[in-house]
RNA sequence: GUGAAAGUAGCUCAGUUGGUUAGAGCACUGGUUUGUGGUACCAGGGGUCGGGGGUUCGAAUCCCCUCUUUCACCCCA
């Protein structure tokens, strides 16, 4: 009986596995030289830590299960609730600020479409215990780092950024009651993706006033930080979270990705808990939908039983990534192949014994070599010498009675005839 | 959760108004080549035509259900 893969699963055969690795390796390598250290946590989680953060309608899109014991398990559907936890149980060990990253394998039970699978990683990279603007820098940066390290330009991608502080601070001045503000961020944050009149009745249903409504939507339509202000009595709070972002640019700037970073007030993020600058990534062309996102999150600790400690962070997935490497053919060339630094040929079954010796010898000096299993012809044997992309043959044939072989170099088809013990001694060098 | 399209060899796909034993290219295995690779030529293996049910003398082909894939919507941590 055949069993399929489970919807929205994949199976990393070889080369699919070569590829995932070169992502991982990437966001791995980006983070470290950035200063952030590896963490993980388990796969299952209590189903109630997700409800905590999003609450109940998490449910039916996660993978949830009861354990012998009657506990209510969910597949981890993101890392920050484990992290949340993990530094929260040692908060007052930790040295701040804490740079930590992850690459879990994250599950969701989502219908699957273009970038988005039910099972995926996901590249998190996080500050806890800095408030300084410097640490969401240094996030998008490090994000900005690992896209340009595949060979992304700024032709290619672009950080869309804004600040929900700048926001709210906005929205007050231009007369929103405070305790309007959550229930307008997930109607803000889809405005790209609804049609301009659908937006302005939804927009009407919740600030019914005109005035108010009106200057929402002009403060909507700012396109550079320095229209955000264009006609708002301006309140100190509220000038005070413009510079702040403006000094946020700033930074970036400095840290040479300006290219890369846009003011985009359309940026809300759907989330409750964002509190300040808050980021998304896309494609230039804006065909796919964000590679990633993040912000600061200053209060989400708190939330899982914490003290009150700032976080800013990001995260990116490899679904999205991969299609728009694939399109910008940065993945052709760059995902290593196998390879091997020798492949030993024996062209008699005689000498089989000494070609399976010297194998072995490669191997415990460190070197990657492959053998046939099967005595074939020697063209056979070569043949899967370059398939296998080894870079020399060692053939072991009636020289090996005088304890010698020859070596043929792949690439340039020289060879020449060594005795054993001298072609050992060069591996040392 | 809603809607649309698709599913034939490992992959990409042909397959006539329903008609004999379902094909091609690539890939794979072997050979031409018993001590020299990438090319070429020859041969071979591999299919319950996604699965189940129905209509029919006869189904890859028509109908229903189901699974999977793709795309869009909802959602997007």
């Amino acid at each position: 009986m055949k069993v399929p893969a489970v919807k929205g699963t994949r199976d990393f055969y070889p080369p699919l596995m070569a590829r995932r690795n070169y992502l991982v390796d990437g966001w791995k390598a980006a983070a470290n030289r950035n200063g952030f250290e590896e963490y993980d946590g388990p796969i299952l989680e209590y189903l109630k830590m997700y409800q905590i953060k999003s609450g109940d309608e998490i449910v039916d899109q996660l993978f949830s299960l009861q354990d012998r014991g009657g506990r209510d398990l969910a597949i981890r559907p993101e890392i920050t609730p484990t992290l949340a936890r993990m530094v929260n149980q040692q908060i007052n060990a930790l040295p701040r600020p804490i740079k930590w990253f992850s690459v879990p394998r994250l599950c969701r039970a989502e219908r699957p479409q273009k970038g988005r699978l039910r099972e995926f990683f996901q590249w998190n990279i996080d500050v806890i215990g800095a408030e300084d603007l410097l640490a969401d820098a240094e996030v998008i940066c490090c994000a900005l780092d690992y896209l340009q390290s595949t060979g992304l330009t700024a032709d290619d991608v672009v950080v869309r950024i804004s600040s929900r502080r700048m926001l709210a601070e906005m929205l007050k001045a231009i007369g929103v009651a405070e305790d309007q503000l959550e229930s307008l961020y997930p109607l803000l944050d889809k405005k790209g993706r609804m049609a301009p009149d659908a937006f302005e009745a939804a927009l009407g249903d919740l600030v019914p006033a005109a005035d108010p409504m009106n200057k929402i939507l002009d403060l909507m339509k700012a396109e550079r930080l320095e229209q955000v202000s264009e006609g708002v009595t301006m309140t100190g709070p509220a000038q005070a979270s413009v510079e702040e972002l403006s000094s946020l640019f700033d930074l970036l700037d400095r840290m040479g990705v300006a290219d890369f970073c846009r003011f985009d007030i359309s940026i809300v993020r759907g989330l409750a808990y964002y509190t300040g600058v808050v980021f998304e990534i896309y494609d230039r062309d804006c065909e796919l939908r964000a590679l990633g996102g993040g912000g600061r999150y200053d209060n989400l600790l708190k939330q899982f039983g914490g003290p009150q400690v700032t976080a800013t962070g990001l995260g990116m997935g490899d679904c999205v990534l991969a299609i728009l490497l694939e399109e910008k053919g940065l993945l052709a060339g760059r995902v290593p192949t196998r390879s091997l630094d020798y492949y030993v040929a024996c062209v008699d079954k005689r000498y089989f014994p000494q070609a399976v010796e010297i194998v072995a010898r490669l191997r415990r000096a460190g070197r990657r070599a492959n053998l046939s299993y099967r005595q074939t012809g020697l063209g056979k044997q070569l043949k899967q010498a370059s398939e296998q992309n080894a870079t020399e043959v060692v053939i072991v044939g009636a020289e090996i009675e005088s304890q010698r072989v020859a070596v043929k170099a792949l690439a340039s088809g020289e060879q020449r005839v060594v005795a054993v013990d001298q072609f050992f001694a060069g591996l040392q060098a």
